[in-house]
This record gives structure tokens, C-alpha cells and sequence, in this order.
DNA sequence: TGACGACGGCTCGTATACAAAGTGTACACT
DNA sequence: AGTGTACACTTTGTATACGAGCCGTCGTCA
């Protein structure tokens, strides 16, 4: 029992760290061998993992890593402002009990993990912190939405935890600063200013992902090069 | 594997016709017999079906169909037009190849049941009819919630689908031909009149799920039952 | 030389047998 | 008589063995 929870979770984090990447085949035997389970939880575990959308299963193909192709990137990029504001404005109406300070643990520990540099780590932190608004908004229905969304930000966002210039360093800084924010709303249940919260927060982060998918043209000759290294 | 894919198709119905109610327990070796399965596609299917929210499954305490408390009616009623309306947008927008004859299809097979009184078929293809145009949205992360949603959704609408007074005829009516607009509008693309169309038939929807929910009382005496009975 | 087909290896799917966990009942002891 | 414990039974979880379906390679025939 235990053993096939350790493996389901350490699947979905290798997957969620794009240590396993998007379209990676998985075969059930040497995962076996991993994780020391043997065939048939695993196929448990598997179904799991596919219904979560974090893996698809071929009938007779075995299973792959959920891929991430240019077309769902479009309706990422589409339907993640209306989720993460509504679920954020329904977090700020609905938490109960201890879940707030789960949050704010969650982010403290977040934020350790991006002072240290730790970059797999933060961005794993940084999807548990989503989640768990997510749990407080308390909506069966939009969470469903919200947690297919997380998978393929949170592996995006892979490049985003490791900062190379001092611009990238003031994102994840700001980052911080609206996570604190959220909470800080969350706990006076101000509705309308989670959603905006919510919004900025969407703001840099798609930024920080279409610099990803569209990164800088390379410069074109060195003049430009200079400009660059200056304006960073 | 016919017989898997079979077993699978026969609980989500059973399910969604509620034949299977909200919290029955679900035996695995009475369903092994049933659907002449054994054990382990059995539970890859239980699997499954638990990944879609249809069933919930326990720890050593095997499965049961998912729940429909109180609670997650008002999520139900708070989530529902959103996610209809974006939806039937993305629709129209993205629809593509032969999705929209498809829908076409199911929307004449409604009619046929609706017309024959074929109430949990009916209630099974006007399942299938939503969930076709989640497909024509194409959009993953929002799909998600809406299957979610689709399922309590035809759950709580069975007695829908059974009009017992000419007032609930006329509604009926009026959902077929809602469908109809939408179809009409998906095959234009306008985005602006499909959402319009969904609101509009979630609002039809929404009143006959109040009155499921919360029906009328009895009537507190003979004279106002014959009123009622003129009213009808 | 190229194409088609058969064979072999490999991976996936299913069944069955066994182990573990939970539950209910009966009996004994207080 | 009530409570607690132990045992048996039911149900779930896991391992393994076997059968089925792909895929690639090698050989043969045109």
C-alpha cells in the first residue's frame, strides 16, 4: 500500500519536473523495478496518473507522458486567467479551517527553496501552493479545470525557477511578494482583490511563459549584444 | 478487451442514469460476474471511472458511486454557467471536420427518445450532446470541469426527462429547441449568440433542477389542490 | 534488388492464487 | 448483563503466470 502511494507521487512529481518529459515513454517493467511494486498496482497507479491527465494510455501502446503540443499551449494561455481568478475569488470566500495556514507554510517553504536556488523544488512548492487554494476554493467542478492547468504550468515554468539575470531575479521576487499578497487577501476574505491578485499574478507569469515558448531573438550583431548586457 | 471497454461504457450509464445511486457501494466481484470481467480489468476500470469523478474509491473499503450532498449542489449552481457558456463559445469558435453533424446526430436521437419517452435514454443523450460540444470547444482545461459538471448535471435531471403535466412538456419542448439554435449558431460561428444560447438554456435548466431540488409543497388543503390541478 | 510474408522477441492484457486488512459474531470473563 | 477479545469470514490488495497483440528482422521469392 504504502509502496504504491510512494510511487504514485513520485511519478507525478517526475513528471511535474519535466524529468520525465512531455511524451517520454513509460515502461511498465523498469518502473516496476523502481519502485519495487509489482505490475498490477502499478497499472493502478498508471490509470491514476491518466486520469489525472498526467500520463496517456494507448490501448496495447503503453504509456506516455501528457504531451504539450503548440495547440493546448493556445488554450492554456486562453483559460488560465478565468480559472486562477475565479478560483482565487472563491478561496477568498470559501477556506475554512486550517487551510490557510497550510498555505502560508507552503509558501515560506517556497520561498527557502527559491532563496536556495533549488529550482525543481520550487517549482514543485509553487504547484502545491496553487493546489492548495485550488482545495480551499472548494469547487469539485473548477478544480478539475484548475489542476489540468497546473500540470502544464508548473512544466513550463520548469526555466522560470532558475533565474539568469538580475531581470528574471525581480520576477521571482515579485512572484513572492503576490503569493504573500493572495494570502494576506485571502485571510480578510476580500473577494474582488483575490481576482485582482489573481490576475497580476497571471500577468507575470505569462510573461515569464511566452518568454519561454517565444524566447529573445538572438542579437543580430554585436552593437545590440552591448544593449542587452546594459539593459539587464 | 471488447468486454472491458463494454463494462466500462455499462457502469457510466448506470451511473449517470442513477440506476446506480449517489453512495450505493459497488461490489467487485458481483460487478466481475455481472459484466464477465475478473478482478484485475475490473478495477482498472473502477480506476477510471474514479479518475472522472463518477465514483469514489476508499482504501480497503472498495468503491461507491460519488456522492450528490447539498454542498456540492450550490458549487453545482455557482460553477455551471460559466463554464456552459465559455464552452458553447469555444465551440463555435473551434469546431472542426465532422464534429458538428455528429452533434447533429445525437441532438436527432435526443428528439427520437424525448418523443418515444425514453426517459433515461434521453437523459443519457442529452449527456452526450454536452459533452460533444465540450469536444467542439477543444479545450482540455475547461472540458475537464464541464464533464464534471455534465455528470451531476444528467444525475440530478433524470425525473427531467419523465413530464408528468403539459407545463413540463412545453419545457421539454423548449430544451429541444434551444438545442436546435445552438446547433444553428455553432454552424455560423457566432461565438456572442452560442454563449447567449447557453446561458439561456442553462436558465431553463436551472429552474427545472430547483424544482427537482426543492419541489413544490403539498397542497394544504382540497380546494387548492383542485386549483392546482386546473393550473396544470 | 525490392517487396512481401513468416517468425521471434517484447510488451501489454487477463486470470488466478495468495496475502493482508477490515468486520462481525460468539464466547468468556468481569 | 455488559464489555472485551479472539477467531472466522468477507473483501480488498498484490504477485505471478500465462495468453494475445504489436513490431522488427530475416529470409525467400519475384
Amino acid at each position: 500500500m504504502n509502496k504504491k502511494a510512494a510511487c504514485l507521487l513520485a511519478l507525478r512529481e517526475r513528471i511535474l519536473s519535466t524529468e520525465l518529459e512531455p511524451g517520454a515513454d513509460l515502461d511498465e517493467l523498469s518502473l516496476c523495478e523502481t519502485y519495487g511494486v509489482s505490475r498490477t498496482p502499478l497499472r493502478e497507479v498508471l490509470q491514476r496518473l491518466s486520469g489525472e491527465g498526467l500520463i496517456q494510455l494507448e490501448e496495447n501502446r503503453g504509456a506516455k507522458v501528457a504531451s504539450m503540443d503548440v495547440r493546448v499551449m493556445r488554450t492554456f494561455f486562453q483559460t488560465a486567467p478565468l480559472v486562477y481568478a475565479n478560483i482565487s475569488a472563491l478561496a477568498a470566500e470559501n477556506w475554512a479551517g486550517p487551510q490557510l495556514n497550510t498555505l502560508k507554510h507552503t509558501q515560506s517553504a517556497f520561498a527557502v527553496a527559491m532563496r536556495r536556488g533549488e529550482a525543481s523544488e520550487a517549482a514543485l512548492l509553487n504547484h502545491r501552493f496553487h493546489a492548495e487554494i485550488g482545495l480551499m476554493a472548494d469547487n469539485a467542478y473548477l478544480v478539475a479545470s484548475l489542476n489540468r492547468l497546473l500540470i502544464d504550468h508548473t512544466r513550463m515554468s520548469q526555466t522560470f525557477y532558475r533565474p539568469t539575470s538580475e531581470a528574471d531575479r525581480d520576477r521571482v521576487r515579485l512572484a513572492i511578494e503576490q503569493h504573500d499578497a493572495m494570502i494576506a487577501a485571502f485571510e480578510r476574505r476580500e473577494t474582488a482583490l483575490s481576482m485582482d491578485l489573481a490576475l497580476q499574478h497571471w500577468d507575470l507569469s505569462r510573461d515569464q511563459l511566452e518568454r519561454f515558448v517565444r524566447p529573445d531573438p538572438l542579437p543580430l550583431d554585436v552593437h545590440s549584444l552591448e544593449a542587452r548586457r546594459h539593459a539587464v
